[in-house]
DNA sequence: GCTTCACCTTGCCACGATGGGAAGGTCTAA
DNA sequence: TTAGACCTTCCCATCGTGGCAAGGTGAAGC
């Protein structure tokens, strides 16, 4: 790898497939890749090191858009650190309001299973629910 | 509504978007609307019915897919209850895969997030845990 | 009758993130 | 030299939803 490798052993390194490397490259989200002389693309320790950043933010659920200002505030070095937190802050609220609005369908479908006998009989307060009860 | 209304009307009553009711048609998930004399698309009580069945079932998390099944359900008199359980309980689960992966994340998050200080300065833990803090 | 406005039609494009596959070029080891 | 692993680009699919454009229709008011 010091010598560079091609992408396949980038996205092996970084555990980015090599389809999303073409893809964030196409995006700009990352720079366009050197070429060797036959047309592939090379990487170098800090190419693989900033797709490794790519997957570790991906995997904590950011998106391709706020990865791409993690990104820029992790080059910058003039960054404030209140950049970075009011980013993941962001995130965080967003996650939890997904959180709660999964828990709540979860909720309600579990006092809606527990009506329900789950037998070979056809009466079902789950049907009846989606139906709207009052029909 | 007695005498049928025009797609708009029946994306109102039901909560579905006439754009979606059209997709819906689209991908067979309904049935292909009966049309008025210059092209436009009629509803009666029981479209409007089964769109908000589809809607009720949106909202409580159900994929097309899931809900295709669902409506087969509903409108076979000599179905299971067992059938419709198996299907919430296989999104319950699903839904709880997903919960707890995001809960994870936000757990994470928040560590991170309470180790940087927030203020100026670039010293930041939550970039430093991205890009491996080994490093 | 005519205008106006709200509504309808179809068709295409977009998102976000990812995967699949085809058709063709390249590199390496046997 | 050949096989197989790897690379390239390009297009398509997912899932659910929205937007826009170009054109037809219906009803109300003048």
């Amino acid at each position: 790898m010091n010598a560079g490798c091609n992408i396949g052993q980038a996205a092996q390194a970084s555990g980015v497939s090599a389809k999303m490397i073409r893809h964030y490259e196409e995006i700009g989200l990352i720079g366009k890749a050197q070429r060797s002389e036959s047309g592939y693309r090379r990487y170098n320790a800090p190419e693989v090191h900033t797709l490794r950043f790519i997957k570790q933010a991906r995997t904590l659920g950011f998106s391709i858009k706020q990865i791409g200002a993690l990104l820029g505030l992790w080059q910058n070095q003039s960054r404030s650190s209140s950049e970075v937190k009011a980013l993941a802050l962001a995130h965080i609220a967003e996650l939890e309001r997904k959180i709660d609005e999964m828990q709540g369908m979860k909720a309600t479908l579990e006092r809606l299973a527990q009506g329900c006998h789950g037998d070979e009989r056809p009466e079902c307060p789950i049907l009846d629910e989606l139906a709207g009860r009052d029909i």
